[in-house]
DNA sequence: TAATATTGTGCAATCGTTTACATAATTAAA
DNA sequence: TTTAATTATGTAAACGATTGCACAATATTA
């Protein structure tokens, strides 16, 4: 193979300097017109294309950025993932991936390796409530962005869904359909985004005047197995509800999963809602109400807070926290009445 | 924030220069351990942490591994993707994601991107029958591994699961099962592993005496709404089948819907099995059979190869097409025996 | 016409590593 | 003890782009 042209191919080919032919290609305005033209011409006669390799080496910046989750594969994260890939190739920019698995410290790894690898940004999503690590990269000023799992006190900017928000529709739905005691499977709450559904729950039972009635909240890993337990729990209380918010899909799964294996009608008996629209919610029998957190969306904002204006003056930096709406998306598990 | 450390930094403190440093630092037999271990202690001193960028630069190749799948949220290529992430960051190597979203050009684009940017290797799963520009790729060097829909042509090593065995199995299964008259939602012929999963069903029908009705082939795309047309096509022949093995998951749904909105009992009255076995295959009721492909190994495996020994010696490399075992996961979809 | 401002280019250093080649220091062989 | 072989280190040139500074050449002003 033969090597590949350089601007220094190109500035001899035209008798002239590597700096002028640098210059042209960045559209430099000290570059002359006629000149500009001469070396564009050139190039592509060439076949010059740059390397951004060299061009990052001396920028000490590369034209990546670094995304780091805990698991590539989960349909959230790779929605989000698609979403900021899409939207920082607009500029020219591409992504590099790593995963934390929920490990603090190979997320700090990864961090290591994205500070070295000298990216122009970061986007994460918090493997713990552990922010420390995170100073690294503000003391590298690569700008940062977390999503979902925010880093409330450090992370200069957040995007995130409105889980308030979220279970807040998803309880205020139930309500309208005239279910009268809600239950709540309720994620950990060391984890902000679940703190924050427990809240939704609450303040829409509060402001329609509903008791809150602890028994009827229950601490819920997400998965399966644990929603089924809770839903065994809940509908053996002497007072048992008749409607299940969860903060998650798979645990609303498992208390979906429990009540058919009980003979207890969705939605008639009871109603229940999950959380993040898992693709399996649509195809589920009932179907299950769900809060769709948009996730391809909340990737593309993402990917343009890095390139918005106000963040290029390094002095006046606006430090956004987005929260994006959430829709709730209405199926058969909770459709009480006919519409 | 202060400049970090590099290796000139060493040297000064070392009073030695910058190629003893490095050496040393890369563990090169030709520096005394002394000396290495000097050079390893002030580097861990003053902090040191190398720049993958100037080394890079200087190798004309970066220790990232490229990828280009159509789309990066399909359950399948997310998975892919995290088995390749997986397996190379064993070997301190990180990934880059594109996408083609199924789109020629836009692949082609994203290989230039990926040369440019001295990957050290390519994984990419096609986006369309066309793999004349991955000749580029091969011009440049660069090691080019394609999986999933793999270049049959052109690509030096490829890793795909086995769709020839995947439908064989499924289609054995029914057979075994008890149905009589098995039809195929058949994929784009134009793509080689929906010609495969054709290829497996007929095999298997073959193989057992069974004769083959091409009124029973029905050419269907991968989604609920086109596998329900299917069905219903099939169910309104004369003589319809008892069983349908879909190269699709999405049109198997489909066609598991429309039997559930007929009455016809799954698995009494009619058997279904999918291909590729997606999340949502386990939670449908009846759970539907499907050929699952490994996609985390596929990944783990497509992440292995450009760390073979035998790809090291550019003499004599062994070119690999690794064919994966499916597995077919049965559930209740076609049991129609107790097991 | 001389002095000054404007515009377009070139020089050379820089980013941080790697490595071919040269050289110094040590050991083994004669 | 001299020579050859071995071992350890240093010199300097890459890799390819960017940019501060200097300097021509031209245009503008007095």
């Amino acid at each position: 193979m033969t090597k590949k042209a350089t601007i220094v191919d190109i500035a001899k080919a035209l008798n002239t300097s590597a700096a002028t032919v640098s210059r042209a290609l960045n559209n430099n305005p000290r570059i002359s017109d006629k000149t500009k033209k001469l070396v564009n011409d050139t190039a592509k006669a060439l076949g010059y294309e740059p390397n951004p390799v060299a061009a990052a080496l001396r920028n000490g910046r590369s034209k990546i950025i670094g995304v780091i989750v805990p698991y590539i594969d989960r349909s959230f994260f790779s929605s989000v993932i698609r979403g900021i890939e899409e939207e920082v190739k607009k500029h020219g920019y591409n992504i590099m991936i790593c995963q934390s698995l929920e490990d603090r410290q190979a997320e700090a790894d990864n961090i290591d390796i994205m500070v070295n690898a000298r990216v122009a940004g970061i986007a994460l999503s918090l493997a713990s409530n552990d922010e420390t690590h995170l100073k690294q990269i503000i003391k590298s000023n690569i700008p940062l962005v977390t999503f979902d799992r925010v880093a409330d006190n450090l992370a200069p900017h957040t995007v995130a869904a409105d889980d308030f928000e979220g279970s807040f529709l998803a309880t205020t739905h139930l309500i309208r359909q005239g279910y009268q005691k809600i239950a709540h499977l309720a994620g950990n709450q060391d984890i902000n985004i679940y703190r924050n559904r427990l809240r939704g729950y609450r303040a829409a039972l509060d402001e329609n005047g509903y008791e809150i009635d602890s028994d009827l909240i229950v601490s819920t890993k997400s998965s399966v197995e644990s929603g089924r337990l809770s839903a065994e729990k809940l509908l053996s209380l002497t007072n048992p509800p008749d409607a299940i918010t969860s903060a998650s899909d798979f645990s609303a799964l498992g208390a979906l999963q429990y009540c058919k294996s009980k003979d207890i009608r969705i939605p008639q008996d009871i109603g229940i809602t999950g959380f993040a629209n898992e693709p399996f919610t649509e195809y589920l029998e009932p179907s299950l109400t769900s809060v769709s957190q948009n996730s391809l969306e909340m990737g593309k904002i993402v990917g343009q807070v890095f390139f918005d204006k106000a963040n290029q003056d390094n002095d006046s930096i606006q430090y956004k926290k987005i929260l994006l709406k959430p829709e709730l998306i209405v199926r058969e598990s909770s459709q009480r009445q006919k519409v």
